[in-house]
DNA sequence: AGCACGCCGACT
DNA sequence: GTCGGCGTGCTC
């Protein structure tokens, strides 16, 4: 018997059947999908058998053994075999990568193996109760001996730890105690369960649409308003699931508050939970996966990767605030978790449901047209109303000198101090100040490796590049004039922090963002304490916007809502509308009457005007006759391309040469642009060119896109990356 | 990725 | 004469 194995190298070149003979002590226990342990060269190595042949095959080389099995619990099922191979071929990513993403880190391949199983070791006295009684009489004076003893005589699964000491040792070393090690899950189930609220008649609806198709292919688009109770729906369509013995898997972004949400899952249905998302150890990360492999847990609920958890007849795939694009894997495999989940939706013919406030336009798109089926849920769920929204023109405000506050805003933080009440304040950027610019002469700090300006951080006095990590420290004079006239530009949160302290000098005011939340737990320590009132004011970055519910909270306040109106990303309106909807959406979350002022030199951008009043759908509309004219998603399907070098000449020429090969093998109506130099030009000394393709339909276009990929996988020179359906640019 | 082979320059 | 630089090629 041979077996064809995929090793643990993620190249390119090593990205094809490696075939070993089967040893015949190995013959009845290998599986395919379980990972080996092979000769390879003069290494050792890891790998996957994914397929296994029974005659001899002619080949021209010598056929070597595979050494052992690593461990024969965890095998890649045949439908993730699947899932691989559909990965490689839409991502173009080396197959391998594409089964190491579906696997917890503990059980990726690689080079060390640790064992992560955690045991529990209990200690018992020897049945053979003669034994006993003999060592008894011969060592009467060892006291401690004779106290261990009597307890494991009184006592049962008495836990190891709880008793160790060299007396015991000394017990087990001559077999009148005996361990017995267990394996123990590192997460314990939450027993305590949530109440199940009674659905609303609307949500009942959505319920039983989805319910009544349970056993079909179809993807839903659940658009319902912040507070709407998406998650009830979801909750009592797993409970149907559940019923025919399926299972479910839920996919939730990364933010904040995933902790929160994931508990609301444990606690609504118990031990049959396993959960994934990066708050979690290796090891447990491990757990949660044994639990799913063998059968124990039928509910994931996690984010991107947990796509791939190995359930077994799954009933339903949820995932909630799709339009995030935390769902997109950015490194290889470069994977789009809705994708995969209907991919997997597709393989075992069950409901998808895509569930948000502000639906990506794509979402929508399709759901307009049928692709997706539509439902809806458009009140809040316990009768609260949508906050009150005010839109302060800055341009008003600049004779008063005040860009970052405005007047109206500082009367309403003012407002809530008194009331006792909470505000949360978005301000997009980190750091103290963005640029710093020399009044005299113009100069500009900024980084060496990139083509970037660099963000002053004042409590460590340094300047730092957002992209490479380029420290330096900021001098008093002008490094190029020698002037002492370095003036800031531009607002950071740390900076909003410190002019908000001048103007209210005795309220509580903490900031969050990357920079402050570096620690573990730092960021769960944040919310605690806002939401035990330790803080009267949240400053934050987009990462506060999503999620959070804090019931003092009435004011959210937008420092400056352009500024990501301004990048020049053609997703720039539909993000600020999603961003500033859903920071929008915390306030006023209780009793209490929430009021929301965004700030802006723009006051008559239509964007801001759709926030303002709620209007999700003429948005929608709005942006779609746009992205018609402009020819961009939904309408057109992207691609990039990024040619990267340490040499300009050799990027630039390389650039030119795929745009032509492009061009000369696309369809007429597919478009080629560029080569254009990237939106950061030079990352980490390295130079980026970058050609986009945007097509409709177009029969070649993968096959076209592989060969070029194949052309360069052995070139040292450059880097050639292809990016399907790219979210940043 | 790793490891070996191979072909040139500067060393005890 | 040989140690070591890293370019190239191969791994079932």
């Amino acid at each position: 018997m041979y077996a064809n194995v995929i090793i643990e190298y993620p190249l390119k070149t090593l990205d094809k059947y490696f075939l070993y003979k089967i040893p015949d002590d190995l013959v009845n226990s290998l599986k395919i999908g379980m990972q080996v342990k092979v000769p390879f060269g003069k290494q050792t190595i890891k790998g996957f058998v994914l397929n296994i042949v029974a005659n001899i095959p002619s080949v021209d080389y010598e056929i070597k053994e595979i050494i052992a099995i690593i461990n024969p619990e965890i095998i890649l099922n045949d439908e993730l075999i699947q899932l691989g191979k559909f990965i490689e071929e839409s991502t173009l990513c080396p197959l391998i990568s594409a089964y190491q993403a579906m696997l917890p880190a503990a059980l990726k391949l690689k080079k060390t193996t640790n064992n992560y199983h955690k045991y529990n070791t209990y200690i018992e006295l020897n049945t053979d109760k003669n034994l006993v009684n003999d060592y008894i009489k011969n060592n009467p004076r060892s006291i401690k001996q004779l106290e261990i003893i009597k307890y494991l005589q009184n006592n049962q699964n008495v836990l190891k730890s709880t008793l160790n000491c060299s007396a015991l040792k000394i017990l087990i070393n001559n077999k009148i105690v005996k361990e017995n090690k267990e394996e123990v899950y590192r997460l314990n189930k939450d027993n305590t369960t949530l109440i199940k609220n009674k659905l609303t008649s609307e949500q009942q609806d959505v319920f039983n649409n989805i319910k009544a198709n349970l056993n079909t292919l179809n993807t839903y688009l659940l658009y319902g308003v912040t507070g709407s109770g998406k998650t009830e729906v979801y909750f009592n369509l797993i409970d149907e699931v559940l019923k025919q013995n399926k299972t479910a898997l839920v996919l939730i972004p990364e933010i904040s508050l995933t902790t929160q949400i994931i508990n609301r899952f444990y606690k609504r249905f118990n031990n049959i939970v396993a959960i994934f998302h990066s708050g979690l150890s290796i090891g447990e990360k491990h757990d949660e996966y044994l639990k799913v492999v063998r059968e124990e847990a039928k509910i994931v609920v996690g984010t991107r990767s947990a796509i791939f958890s190995p359930l077994k007849n799954l009933g339903i795939v949820i995932i909630d605030e799709e339009h995030s694009s935390t769902y997109h894997q950015e490194n290889i495999p470069r994977y789009n978790a809705i994708e995969v989940a209907k991919w997997r939706a597709k393989f075992h013919n069950i409901p998808l449901i895509l569930g948000s406030a502000t639906p990506s336009l794509e979402s929508m798109a399709r759901a307009q047209k049928n692709v997706y089926k539509l439902v809806t849920l458009n009140n809040r769920a316990q009768d609260v109303e949508l906050p009150k929204c005010n839109i302060i023109d800055l341009t008003k405000e600049i004779e008063k000198n005040n860009l970052v506050l405005s007047s109206s805003l500082l009367e309403a933080i003012a407002k809530c101090l008194v009331n006792k009440e909470q505000t949360i304040l978005l301000l997009n950027r980190r750091g103290y100040s963005t640029v710093i610019t020399c009044s005299n002469c113009g100069f500009t700090y900024k980084c060496p490796n990139c083509d970037i300006t660099l963000t002053y951080h004042k409590s460590s006095n340094h300047l730092r590049c957002h992209y490479c990590g380029y420290t330096t420290f900021k001098s008093e004079k002008c490094p190029e004039c020698k002037e002492e006239s370095l003036t800031f530009l531009g607002t950071g949160t740390e900076k909003l922090v410190t002019l908000l302290q001048q103007e209210f000098p005795t309220a509580r005011i903490v900031r969050m963002d990357t920079d402050t939340t570096t620690k573990k737990d730092s960021y769960q320590k944040i919310i605690d304490d806002f939401a035990a009132f330790k803080y009267d004011i949240l400053v934050g970055t987009q990462m506060i916007s999503k999620g959070l519910d804090f019931p003092l909270v009435t004011l959210v306040g937008v420092i400056n809502a352009d500024s990501s109106l301004n990048i020049p990303d053609f997703r720039s309106n539909e993000r600020t509308f999603e961003l500033l909807t859903q920071v929008a959406g915390r306030a006023g979350r209780s009793e209490k009457k929430g009021e929301v002022i965004i700030q802006t030199f723009n006051p008559d951008n239509k964007i801001i005007d759709f926030v303002k009043n709620n209007e999700y759908l003429n948005f929608y509309k709005y942006e779609m006759a746009i992205r018609k004219t402009l020819k961009y998603p939904p309408y057109y399907f992207l691609i990039s391309l990024k040619v990267s070098s340490k040499e300009y000449d050799i990027a630039s020429k390389e650039a030119n040469q795929i745009t032509k090969i492009l061009k000369n093998n696309l369809s007429k109506e597919t478009i080629v642009l560029g080569p254009t130099t990237a939106n950061i030009f030079k990352i980490n000394n390295i130079y980026n060119f970058q050609i986009l393709i945007k097509y409709r339909f177009d029969n070649q276009i993968n096959k076209v896109l592989k060969e070029i990929d194949n052309m360069y996988a052995l070139n040292k020179k450059i880097s050639l990356s292809i990016l399907f359906d790219p979210i940043h640019f």
